[in-house]
DNA sequence: TCTGGGGTCCTAGGACCC
DNA sequence: TCTGGGGTCCTAGGACCC
């Protein structure tokens, strides 16, 4: 049966919000009119766009590139900071309004909602539908959707990413032509900047390139990957909206340090705090990991990683902080670091394996610490507890300043 | 003042087993 | 003793997304 999905999109969403949350704050200036972009602290070394206003898109800024390059490119082009918190809040806002429509619901990203409505239309057009929900949002929150209408998830997404801001696009089957397959290849979801030279390669140039190609030469070229975008160019996808909130399949934090660490007792202060951070979010969802995986970048931008599975699954401070320590030991190799995470995989809802009679004892007592460390967290905030030994990220030593 | 942080999925190659 | 081959598990690295 023809399936109705919806995809909604906030228009720009971190700038959008900061906008409205200004405004609502009593600011009189709307960042949306000026060149503006949202960006990190560029003395902390996290100075990249996050989001651009349509006018400093007009200058050829672009998102995910430095802050630094974006004021070459338009030096009256004012930053503002990003604030995480509000834009969670605007995006539980959001998907409460959408759940009203339909029990079935995905939550894509912080800005992105797929919706199934096919038996949630009672009557109505899908088209109507999102006249209202377009109209709903902007007048409830002052930021505007885009919402593409298809009878896939793939073609719904793609839909609500052609024209902007504040539009309502259809893709049925039969528009994929005139709509989809005139554009460039590389605006089809899944085909990034590494792909498209090997694309071109093979003379495809749009979407109805890819399309029209024989599905056994990409899967010969590009295996399994291959046949995903084939399929997409055509307009094929089953995968169903999820609508049960989904585990997890990792979890994990990382930090782009003020200065180079070239000093692994630093580092693993540093370990030490992005692995509470990550143990405390795996308790939070009630799971336990079985695999520790610790990265580095260097100050030239290698990336490198070493990882272990562990006898049993835990999510117990301590232990993974162990192991962690060991992996970034022999990982470490002396020179200058920019980046340090941690990542835990193969996450359970169980301790797979039972614990040993010896083993217990030590484990109830650390069990302990951290339930009553995560209690603290809850009430007054994360950054209220630490264990010793953790390391102030504001510091920068005087010779680097 | 040059380059964030959180994820998912896939692949290649090695170890190990039968 | 001149050397198979299938299957599974594990690790490292990479592409892609927002």
């Amino acid at each position: 049966m023809e399936r109705a999905i919806l995809h909604v999109d906030v228009n720009n969403a971190f700038l959008s919000w900061t906008a409205v949350d200004r405004l609502k704050h009593g600011e009189t200036l709307d960042i949306r009119t000026i060149p503006a972009i949202i960006g990190g602290d560029e003395k902390q070394r996290k100075g990249v766009v996050l989001a651009k206003s349509p006018i400093a898109k007009q200058f050829g800024i672009q998102t995910g590139e430095p802050i630094y390059f974006a004021r070459k490119k338009c030096p009256k082009v004012q930053m503002f900071r990003s604030n995480f918190k509000v834009y969670y809040d605007y995006s539980n806002q959001l998907y409460q309004l959408l759940c009203e429509y339909t029990d079935k619901i995905e939550r894509f990203s912080i800005d992105e909602c797929f919706m199934d409505m096919t038996n949630y239309l009672r009557g109505r057009k899908p088209y109507d539908i999102a006249l209202e929900i377009n109209k709903r949002v902007k007048e409830k929150f002052g930021f505007t959707v885009n919402i593409g209408i298809a009878s896939n998830k793939l073609l719904a997404k793609m839909a609500s990413d052609f024209e902007k801001p504040d539009k309502i696009h259809t893709l049925y089957e039969n528009e994929i032509e005139s709509k989809m397959w005139v554009l460039p290849v590389s605006e089809l979801f899944m085909v990034g900047k590494k792909s498209l030279p090997k694309l071109e390669k093979m003379r495809i140039k749009t979407i109805g390139d890819l399309a029209k190609k024989e599905e056994k030469d990409l899967i010969k070229a590009f295996g399994k990957y291959g046949k995903t975008i084939w399929e997409y160019a055509n307009g094929i996808d089953n995968s169903e909206v999820i609508y049960e909130q989904e585990d997890p399949k990792c979890i994990g934090n990382s930090v782009t340090l003020p200065y180079d660490f070239s000093d692994i007792e630093k580092l693993q202060e540093v370990l030490l705090s992005i692995t509470e951070q990550t143990t405390y979010r795996l308790r939070k969802r009630g799971m336990y990991a079985a695999v520790v995986n610790v990265q580095l970048k260097t100050n030239e931008f290698k990336v490198s990683s070493h990882q272990r599975k562990l006898l049993t699954a835990t999510n117990s401070t301590k232990v993974i902080y162990e192991e962690a320590k060991k992996l970034l030991q022999e990982l470490y190799k002396g020179i200058p670091i920019r980046l340090i995470g941690i990542r835990v995989d193969g996450l359970t809802h169980k301790e797979e394996v039972q614990l040993s009679m010896f083993d217990t004892k030590s484990n109830e007592k650390q069990e302990k610490l951290d339930a009553v460390i995560d209690k603290i967290k809850d009430k007054y905030g994360y950054n209220t507890i630490t264990r010793a030994g953790k390391i102030d990220l504001e510091e920068v030593p005087d010779k680097l300043k």
